[in-house]
DNA sequence: ATAGGGTCTGTAGCAACTACAGGATCAAGG
DNA sequence: CCTTGATCCTGTAGTTGCTACAGACCCTAT
């Protein structure tokens, strides 16, 4: 009789990679920084899954999709599992969030400016005069991109 | 008799750091990694840097508030050490590298997009419901921000 | 001569994974 | 029942682009 009751259901860490489509090695990173919870074992030590950790798993895939970091994903899950989560302060994480999405995009632009109006003055002929390098060369730091925040 | 001519204009690696706004340790990681060229050295084995290496600090320093990756700068400064250089090519790796730029801009406009219309549904209330944790919840990760590339 | 700075080296740490080595275990076929 | 190949386990190293520290030198000024 192969496998109880509670198996049935129950998922391998590969079977949890392909329902959520995330790198198997990355589900034992999520683990080992506590962003998952430490699965139950089989007698031999088997990770085995259920679907409270797809749904889990899931959560953090999205909030990484939206570029959350690991610390703020933390924080969001530790408060919804201690269910002391208000909306007003989901809001207020959201909106710092969105904050750094938008000095990036900011900063991006500004280099994307930068490179675009420069790189249209290329000849693309084979001389070694190019109108990029002479910016890398002799450009101005301060009035390129200043000061980017970490990508 | 402190110094002869040479070390008149020579430059101590705090001295390099201070003129090109330079992190002292990010010179000797960018000498490390052949950003750098190995400086000469006094008897005692102290760096002396000359305006060559202001200069080269600055073009490098220059390429990474552009946003160009270590790898893309060690191609181009070892193209230009070469002399064998053309605008054509400078052109076509600078292009490249604007593709990556407003790739990574519509991955953040696709999140800013997503994040910021969330959080306008939040009530900013005390109660537990919350527009952004049902998204992270039960939103599908395929409609959010489709596989971004690597920030 | 000595006190305080600066410099030297090597190494560890950050985010956020990814990948491998070397061993144990599982599941299916013969 | 046993073998074989796939999967699982653990620990550790690599990635990018730095930054920071420890502990040992060295340099300069008083």
């Amino acid at each position: 009789m192969p496998g109880d009751h509670a198996a049935v259901t129950a998922l391998k860490r590969s079977d949890l990679a392909r329902l959520t489509g995330c790198n198997l090695e990355t589900i034992r990173y999520y683990e080992s920084v506590g962003l998952m919870p430490d699965p139950p074992r089989t007698a031999s030590g088997h990770r085995r899954y259920g679907p409270a950790h797809v749904e889990r798993l899931n959560f953090v895939m999205r909030a990484r999709d939206l570029g959350f970091t690991m610390e703020e994903i933390r924080g969001l899950l530790s408060m919804v599992d201690r269910g002391s989560h208000t909306c007003a302060e989901v809001e207020r994480r959201g909106r710092h969030h969105l904050d750094v999405v938008r000095a990036k995009i900011r900063d991006l632009q500004q280099i994307e400016t930068v490179l675009a109006g420069t790189i249209a003055r290329c000849t693309g002929s084979d001389t070694p005069d190019c109108p990029l390098l002479e910016v890398l060369s002799e450009g101005h730091r301060e009035t390129m991109a200043g000061e980017v925040t970490p990508q």
